[in-house]
RNA sequence: GGUCGCGUGGCCGAGUGGUUAGGCAGAGGUCUGCAAAACCUUGUACGGCGGUUCGAAUCCGCCCGUGACCUCCA
């Protein structure tokens, strides 16, 4: 019995502004699209955010019995820069910088993203296509939408007519934005003049005679617009009409506004069904920008190699974080945050080890494991609510906890099932895992089991001196020793 | 300037028209030779001013603060 059909899982449409109960298309299959990173630099906090939100979406929905395809696209096809730097692709700007080839640069640091992502335990999509890939398709799909009249070609360059658009359509119904508005208050901008108004968009550009990254077409040498890499991608891999396609809210508008009135301009029809949008990262209550200084890669957050950082972050510690929060919400980010985040982590990492030793009673005690169960999904029906399901987990961990000490008890049914389920949502659906369990050496366990046992019976022998010596000085390496009413329990700590 | 969002206790962060969020930090206690871990108890709250209501931190208005976006920039 796929667990889907049991749960309403409400999600909030930034489409109508609501919360709605996901109702699949084709259940049990469910098509999502994610907007990827632009790689042209390290990835930063504000990439993780989005990553870590809908592989929380991804893994609910899997867990709910849904065949899940996932799109997440690389952007690799560089885009314009706008301040200062007179319209200088990024890419190639960082290739120039660099000394690479413009496909260097995106190798790099696609690999550098991935490298990240797997580091917080975000599971690669189904499908990761690049921009630069599917130069063809995002030719046909403008070439879709200039024969249904909603583009223009003008100087070798393609664009979107928004105003006809709009006539026929409503442009600006995602992101709340008043056409004549855009239009009133549009900034003069250089290099606007090939189109017929301020807000048109380039489905097709052409490339400048220093612009590397170019392809032929009809309309001449460019590159395909921002927007149009979006729309053909996922109507290639999730069909004319899919379920959900998710981004950051920075993206709200102009993208995603651009990227509906360009699959209803090619197809007549919207292609996404439900909206979602993950809210921004702050650092110490400001936005997170180059100019500000406060811009954190996250490698240097697992390495602590940046000067606002104390210490280093885990990337456990990173994810168990952003899921404290709900995705809709900003997050702020700071020192203080991050290392409670850190503690309460292993707070439940260290649950599910007791979890595994817990030995059942024969009495129920004071757990309702259907309560529990109850609770758990319906924080997670509820437009993913991972923080109260992270508060449940940890209401239960106090059980758990109290019954290894032998203060509760729990029955062997309820053992096993609640070993199944709080195992599935910490590792399953939060994605969860324990980093600390680090690759500890046959040779090194033994050695320190020996000095632990020599230390049992020195301390039978009351030399309390020598015993904390040894305690203190394996703390000193990292290594926290726990002594235990017959013995005793380790563990190496960050 | 425009549009949209947010403002919760020492810190982070849920939630709700009248009843405990949770984590971290703090205080007291149990356990321990001492620790650690765990468990028990515990304080501090809803930006400001008005309004609606029997009752609002939760709804409305204004103000202040803050964030995102504003056309080829994730």
């Amino acid at each position: 019995m796929s667990k889907y059909k049991e749960n309403k899982l409400y999600i909030f449409n930034t489409l109508n502004r609501k919360k709605e109960v996901f109702q699949a298309m084709n259940p049990p299959h469910v098509g999502m699209y994610v907007c990827g990173p632009t790689v042209y630099g390290d990835p930063h906090l504000g990439h993780a955010r989005p990553a870590v939100t809908f592989d929380l979406l991804f893994r609910y929905l899997k867990h709910l019995g849904y065949k899940v395809r996932y799109v997440r696209n690389i952007t690799d096809v560089g885009h314009l820069e706008s301040d200062a730097d007179e319209g200088e692709d990024k890419i190639l700007k960082k290739a120039r910088l660099e000394q690479l080839e413009p496909m260097e640069v995106v190798q790099q640091y696609t690999n550098s993203y991935h490298d990240s992502m797997a580091r917080l335990n975000v599971l690669p999509p189904s499908i990761e296509p690049r921009a630069s890939g599917h130069i063809i398709e995002q030719q046909v799909m403008a070439e879709e939408i200039l024969e249904n009249g909603y583009a223009y070609e003008s100087n070798g360059s393609l664009y979107f007519d928004v105003i006809k658009y709009h006539k026929d359509y409503n442009y600006g119904r995602l992101s709340g934005r008043v056409l004549e508005d855009l239009i009133s208050n549009a900034r003069e901008l250089e290099g606007q003049e090939e189109k017929r108004n301020s807000v048109d968009f380039a489905l097709w550009k052409k490339a400048a005679p220093a612009h590397i990254m170019r392809w032929p077409s009809k309309w001449g040498e460019g590159f395909p617009g921002w927007h149009l890499e979006c729309s053909a991608m996922s109507s290639k891999y999730l069909g004319k009409r899919f379920d959900i396609h998710g981004g950051g809210m920075d993206l709200l508008f102009p993208h995603h506004e651009c990227e509906i009135a360009q699959s209803v301009a090619a197809t007549g029809k919207d292609a996404v069904r439900y909206w979602m949008h993950n809210n921004m990262v702050t650092i110490n209550g400001q936005k997170m920008g180059k100019s500000l200084g406060n811009f954190v890669t996250l490698k240097e957050l697992f390495t602590g190699s940046h000067k606002l950082l104390e210490k280093s972050y885990s990337p456990m510690t990173i994810r168990f974080f952003m899921l404290q929060a709900h995705y809709g919400s900003t997050l702020d980010f700071s020192n203080e945050a991050l290392a409670a985040a850190g503690k309460g982590l292993v707070r439940l990492m260290s649950t599910l080890k007791v979890l595994d030793r817990l030995e059942p009673g024969g009495a129920p005690g004071s757990l309702d494991i259907g309560e529990f169960e109850k609770k758990a999904y319906g924080a997670m029906n509820d437009d993913l609510g991972s923080p109260q399901l992270i508060a449940h987990l940890f209401d239960t961990s106090r059980f758990i906890n109290s019954a290894f000490a032998g203060n509760d008890s729990i029955t062997a049914g309820d053992l096993e099932r609640l070993r199944h389920l709080f195992g599935s949502f910490v590792s399953d659906v939060l994605g969860l895992t324990g980093e600390e369990d680090r690759e500890i050496g046959g040779l090194v366990s033994k050695l320190v089991d020996l000095l632990l046992n020599i230390r049992l019976e020195v301390k039978k022998k009351k030399d309390f001196e020598l015993s904390d010596r040894i305690r203190d000085e394996l703390a000193s390496f990292g290594i926290e020793v726990r002594d235990k009413k017959d013995g005793f329990e380790w563990e190496i700590k960050g």
